[in-house]
RNA sequence: GGGUCGUUAGCUCAGCUGGUAGAGCACCGCACUUUUAAUGCGAUGGUCGACGGUUCGAAUCCGUCACGACCCA
């Protein structure tokens, strides 16, 4: 270790001599102390118990966490300590414990520190409930002091690299992660009361499929085998439906090698479903009831405020297809000149779209509603009807085999879900297969692979099914009112520091 | 990949057209038994992201790089 090093740390060092002498008077690091209550139990049991009360019937409490804040007065303290429910105060005075204790121990603590204390609930003269303590120890001796306690960390890297000093500091962040797993919990919940039945499939696989992205690439060596982390776990789904899972959903990891943003991250959460004997419009209000409940649970309204602007799942969810929303946002349009190849290209061109020679009718059109549509979709939004083009999973819809039966679903400018009525012909899917592998062979390192085992299993018969993706990161980034990906992620991918 | 901005004490930030590196919090010392961004007094702490250039002299100007944030593709 270098001396910059040794000089830089000074706080370090200073802790570490403390920890040092810990060490010589015996175990320095206790696991024995077990609490008998945490802060936010204590402030909904006491809320309405007046200081005189308190002082006529003691309760004993015993509180642990980590000390936040400290104020020192001589011969008494008052600190706070923070659990996981919330803060709690202390207040220790020096004739309230063992002699000596006071000066030769507790005040050798540091902000940071783990302690674990025992004594009795009374208010202070502000009223605020606090635990007059009559013992007291250290838990964890913390070598490395803490953030600023007014101003919390400003720097993003920091909380994204460091999320546990992040979680200590920042009761914000704290309570976005705590909606994360609460949103989590209603999904699974929601589904589950449904009749559907949580499975997991495979994350490696050796045929990528089930979306149009480019994959990780991995090795397993005993096999000898290249395997693909997975983009999404359609095809696996679908698969069960086949074998007589009906109802299967799955919330778990999926992994894409393309670039980071602010809605972006290289592995994110999905969640799939599938239903068989349902179509699309079936699972449009199955989301629509979903996300209504979702909202009512996390903000305890319908109307929710998303970075400054409020958008209401109360009221019944716009439906529009992709071309009337493309006319609808973009008046100067005409629905013949959208719906032919020369036209749109036409109209792509002027947008400054790159319209490549491979590019049908249908995916020029996708191209414009990406441009012109696809981030003014503020309110709660359904969009149906996208070419086949651009759905090689999905079934043809009757009255025009150009489009299928899928939707999208769009709220505050951001893809949010996409579903779809399952193709199940399995020579159509076969045929779709093909197109895909064309166009990678044409240099579309997006598109899909022939994956023959899956065709297998649709010549066994699927069912009438209809499924659906939703990312579950940009869910959350909804209800927790946060502006990127990563501050809804514990631990966002990172460029590694040299 | 392109553009804009940022990187100064452990943390939050000042530092003007180049001239000896600053504050608050934290930490250390003293005082203080109801404070809560405790208070009062005193002290410590810096390879100014890295490297190169211009200059008598660079935190400051220029270039390259690293890392990050935001916007665009």
């Amino acid at each position: 270790m270098s001396d910059i090093q040794i000089e830089e740390q000074e706080q370090v060092a200073q802790r570490r001599a403390k920890l040092q002498a810990l060490r010589e008077k015996g175990n320095a690091f206790p696991t024995g102390f077990r609490r008998t209550v945490i802060a936010a139990e204590l402030y909904s049991a006491y809320e309405g118990s007046s200081k005189e009360a308190l002082d006529d019937s003691p309760v004993r409490v015993k509180v642990a966490g980590r000390i936040m804040t400290r104020r020192i007065m001589g011969k008494a303290s008052f600190c706070h300590i923070q659990d996981m429910s919330d803060k709690l105060q202390l207040y220790v005075a020096r004739d309230n414990l063992d002699e000596g204790f006071y000066n030769e121990q507790f005040k050798s603590w540091d902000i940071g520190d783990i302690i674990g204390a025992e004594g009795v609930l009374f208010r202070t003269k502000t009223g605020e409930l606090s635990v007059r303590v009559d013992s007291i120890q250290l838990l964890t001796k913390a070598l490395r002091p803490l953030p600023e306690k007014f101003h919390g960390i400003a720097d993003q890297e920091i909380k994204y690299r460091q999320r546990y000093l992040d979680l200590i500091m920042s009761e914000d962040s704290r309570k976005t992660f705590s909606i994360r797993s609460q949103v989590v919990s209603y999904i699974r919940q929601f589904l589950i009361e449904r009749q559907f039945m949580e499975v997991e499939t495979p994350m490696m696989q050796s045929i990528p499929g089930g979306a149009t992205a480019r994959p990780f690439i991995t090795h397993h060596n005993a096999l000898d085998m290249e395997l693909f982390l997975r983009v999404a776990p359609e095809l696996y789904l679908k698969r069960l439906v086949v074998g007589g899972f009906e109802r299967v959903f799955e919330i778990n990891r999926n992994f894409r090698n393309e670039g980071l943003s602010s809605r972006h991250n290289p592995e994110f959460t999905m969640l799939e479903f599938y239903q068989a004997y349902a179509e699309y419009q079936d699972l449009m209000d199955l989301t629509e009831e979903m996300l209504r409940g979702l909202a009512e649970m996390v903000t305890g309204q319908t109307v929710i405020t998303y970075q400054g602007e409020d958008y209401d799942f109360g009221k019944p969810f716009d439906r529009m297809t992709v071309v009337e929303s493309i006319l609808h946002f973009n008046s100067a349009l005409t629905n013949e000149e959208l719906n032919h190849r020369l036209g749109a290209s036409k109209i792509a061109e002027t947008l400054g779209i790159p319209v490549k020679e491979s590019y049908g009718l249908g995916k020029i059109q996708i191209e414009i509603f990406e441009k012109t549509v696809e981030h003014k979709l503020m309110n709660p939004t359904f969009i149906t009807a996208y070419p086949v083009e651009v759905s090689p999973l999905a079934r043809r819809n009757d009255d025009n085999p150009e489009v299928t039966d899928r939707f999208e679903f769009f709220v505050g400018g951001r893809e949010i879900a996409n579903g779809f009525t399952e193709l199940n012909d399995a020579e159509d899917q076969a045929e779709r297969f093909q197109k895909q592998v064309e166009e990678k062979e044409a240099g579309d390192d997006e598109a899909m692979h022939f994956d023959a085992d899956y065709i297998t299993a649709l010549e066994h018969g699927l069912p009438p099914t209809a499924g659906q993706g939703i990312g579950i990161d940009r869910l959350v980034m909804l209800f927790a009112d946060a502006p990127s990906i990563r501050d809804v992620l514990l631990f966002p991918l990172m460029r590694t520091k040299s």
